[in-house]
DNA sequence: TCTTAGCACTCTCATATCGAGAGTGCTAAT
DNA sequence: ATTAGCACTCTCGATATGAGAGTGCTAAGA
């Protein structure tokens, strides 16, 4: 039973609202008599009540026990994040802050991603996730062999969008390097731009060193490797621990088994951003019936990158009580500011 | 005060070892009458509480109240790893299975540093970390100039010792595929080997190209970097957080703020490790009054990697009451074998 | 019909009390 | 030197109690 707009009366959605920035603020129930007193509602406690008892009728807020506030449920945060969430932008200060210290930041995504982390950890005081983006079309870009000892050699292949992958491969004998050299140059001229299909589909060649060599190349290429097979950058695991809903005694660190697993973060990734375009945010409150690790917490997504070339995520992952306004904000900020710095550096 | 081995009798050591191996399995002070049921003593409870007296007065254990049983105390826990820890390697079972799962898995660094990160979580039961290894002298090893957008340039530096270093450089102008190669060409003939300060002395060219290449190989070869500069592997935190002594109300978060924080890290690396030869396993109980963070956790390090080429560090940070034979046996058996990966594929 | 003052009612939480049980330290006997 | 025996201490869980917070309801007022 979804909830839209109109089923609230305006003095509802107030409420609502004021119910749950509190709690966000204090971790407390909320009483009547507090939200009339500190927020100067013009009505009575009583009428507040009433209203209450509507609120929590329709599942938006409930009493943790008989003679309690009121906190918000589930669906009450999820008709807030819907329909009453306000400040979709970031104050300017803030917004000049961190864009300075990307830009006074050595260039270069080794840099940024990790700030990235720091900033959305502070910005949303949760627990921040930020994956290295991954090229959307693998394609050659550009090959380097150097030769190093014995027969052993190091590989280094660039792909298109500046995905860089290096091996160390075991050739059957040794080569010189300036047979490597003409080796890899041979590839550069022949396979610019290519996808795997393409580059399986040339003619194959007879010398031994090339054979290899192309095989190594196509295996780095099909490793179509999920997501979050590269690096993660994680932060602010401090500030969810010290939490109230982690620090009480009904202790329940499910969620961090999620930053902790790949593949339980790849499914995550995959059945959400994922399908969005770049630029969404996606809210997901309380594990959405599909993640039970994330009973009562709550992620915002999003992804960034180069629409079809190059792209990853980014996002935090928090108490379900959180300030969403402003969590909102900052994923979206983060994510447009990466996707801007990334567009300035593109390799193509 | 220090304490050695001459200090207690053998059966003082026993029983020591024995409320030390107990305390680890139960989390719980250990009574006298616990120990002749458990163990099989074959003296009385009395003659065990007399004993245990001695060690009280000694401040190898101690009471958490007057009618308890007693827990290892730091000190405790010291003379134990000191004197009386033995098994300094593991089952051979254990052994083959970690060796089997380094050597089915792709070769190269970027597999071995999170495998070994999550071999040591799984076998400490506690957080492991690995640090990437680092290049001891850092010297020039082959350089690759790729043209990508207008007067942008992937810039990809090999050191010697394997470390690739990548940039993005925004040239004066732009410059042809053609010339970037024939500059990186030359950079290679010119400068394989060298240190920054050999390559310093070089007369320097006129051309801008050149120059301003030299320029970002000078700036990149000087990020003389902090050991933890580079990538970070954690895994084993839920091991951690579900252990009582974090799970109990009294929270204390501060050993994972080490975690996160790079600062704090590079400090307790450069003293402790750092020091040390590769192989050597340290072993830090309670913080050793240098770090309050580390009040009730134990660390246990190690670096691993090629002696004055490259390395690195791993090692565990769990509670206080850990198997130390067992943790220590583990940190050393994969430093071990990743220092022989490494070896193998050393470039040189 | 909506609002609100007033009040009884419920439930939590902090505090105090209590007894059982665990484990010790000490003493005296072996 | 060891140990049986016992008194003593302290924790911990259970139980009781009272203050206070906050509600729901009722009846009066706008």
């Amino acid at each position: 039973m979804k909830r839209n707009m109109t089923d609230l009366t305006s003095r509802q959605k107030i409420i609502l609202s004021l119910i749950v920035h509190e709690h966000t603020r204090t971790a407390q129930p909320v009483a009547s008599k507090t939200l009339i007193e500190d927020y100067g509602l013009q009505i009575s406690s009583a009428t507040v009540r009433n209203e209450m008892n509507t609120l929590t009728e329709l599942g938006l807020i409930r009493q943790p026990h008989t003679s309690a506030g009121r906190v918000p449920t589930e669906e009450g945060y999820r008709f807030f994040v819907s329909n009453l969430v306000q400040q979709t932008t970031l104050p300017t200060a803030t917004r000049n802050t961190i864009t300075h210290q990307f830009y006074q930041s050595r260039r270069g995504l080794d840099h940024w991603l990790p700030l990235a982390a720091s900033v959305l950890a502070n910005q949303s005081q949760a627990v921040s996730l930020v994956t290295a983006p991954h090229s959307e079309k693998i394609a050659f870009k550009h090959l380097e062999l150097i030769s190093t000892r014995g027969s052993q050699v190091l590989m280094v292949l660039v792909l298109v969008g500046g995905e860089i992958r290096q091996q160390i491969l075991a050739l059957d004998q040794v080569y010189s390097q300036e047979s490597l050299s003409r080796t890899a140059n041979q590839f550069n001229q022949d396979l610019e731009n290519k996808a795997a299909h393409q580059i399986e589909m040339l003619e194959a060649s007879a010398d031994p060193l090339t054979q290899q060599i192309l095989a190594a190349i196509l295996d780095q290429m099909h490793l179509t490797e999920d997501l979050v097979t590269g690096e993660l950058f994680l932060d602010g695991l401090s500030n969810l621990l010290s939490t109230p809903e982690f620090s009480s005694t009904n202790q329940d660190h499910s969620p961090l088994r999620l930053l902790e697993e790949r593949p339980l973060l790849n499914d995550l990734f995959s059945r959400t951003v994922l399908t969005e375009d770049i630029g969404g945010v996606q809210v997901l409150i309380g594990g959405e019936g599909a993640w039970q690790d994330l009973r009562n917490c709550s992620v915002i997504l999003s992804r960034y990158g180069i629409q079809d070339q190059l792209s990853g995520m980014l996002g935090i992952l928090g108490p379900m009580r959180m300030s969403y306004g402003h969590a909102i904000s900052a994923v979206h900020f983060v994510a447009d500011l990466l996707s801007d710095l990334i567009a300035d550096t593109l390799i193509d």
